[in-house]
DNA sequence: TATTATCCTATCGATTTAGTAGAGTTTGCA
DNA sequence: TGCAAACTCTACTAAATCGATAGGATAATA
């Protein structure tokens, strides 16, 4: 299940495409439009920043907005700074790989096959979707 | 990501429909060549047994065995006792739907219409596939 | 310099995860 | 009948994660 912080990022995310503009917008103007706790929005989208997929201005008239390549980013990309790998079991992971302890061979494994396809699957889907579809679509 | 409640599960059943006959496997079996903790697999088992997919016998030359419909089941199903909800938000589950309480429309929703796509794809995976193709493929 | 708004660290309660412990119950067999 | 084998069930726990909150530090603007 996908966490509150990646659902609220994607949401915020799909705010700030909304606007044309890339005019900085205070946090607490996204969190009130989308129903946000704006002290955890806060974290949220600061780790989005340190990411490099917002910019920031402090003082009046600050806030977050929206870079420019952002705009075209995989949906993938943002799934994985906030919430992690997008496979089921660090086996089949392209960015955060890692054995399992328990899997003698992980060819014949039956989890290990399956949840690769699932992967492909998932991936096809967040590699081509970006927040411009989202605009595109009108959707918040 | 998977649990390893999940993912255990599944190695045992991928075990249990392994043996063409149908005989009572003791969990002490399971465990060692699964290389999966006996107590924690205990449970495991008796869930899958609670929800109408294994069989046990008490006593000498006891065990768990595979119900012969299991082995036809979808792993969408075994999924879906062990791990719970397929869909990663519950606006999006079929089986565990919940509405959002901060998510005014969900047709406009961003979330929901990607996570609504992930959803159908995972399905269609896990829906069509059971124990009987692990076995097919030699998948431990 | 006062105000505004992000940046950063620390903490917290609740829940979930991955087990462990141990007693209870049923079955097969001598 | 009685013992041993093996599942059944309840309860407990340590550790991690989640969702959030508190409060001060820093930077930009007027």
């Amino acid at each position: 299940m996908l966490s509150r912080k990646t659902k609220y990022g994607f949401k915020a995310l799909s705010f700030l495409a909304r606007r044309e503009d890339n005019e900085p917008v205070q946090i607490e103007v996204i969190s009130k439009a989308e129903n946000i706790s704006q002290k955890f929005l806060e974290s949220i989208l600061l780790t989005l920043k340190k990411a490099g997929y917002l910019g920031a201005k402090k003082g009046k008239g600050g806030g977050y907005y929206l870079l420019e390549k952002s705009r075209n980013t995989p949906i993938a990309a943002f799934y994985r700074v906030l919430e992690g790998p997008i496979a089921m079991v660090p086996c089949v992971s392209l960015n955060f790989y890692e054995k399992c302890e328990d899997c003698p061979d992980e060819d014949l494994c039956s989890v290990h096959n399956l949840m690769i396809q699932v992967r492909d699957n998932t991936l096809s889907i967040m590699e081509n979707t970006s927040l411009s579809d989202f605009v595109k679509n009108q959707l918040t």
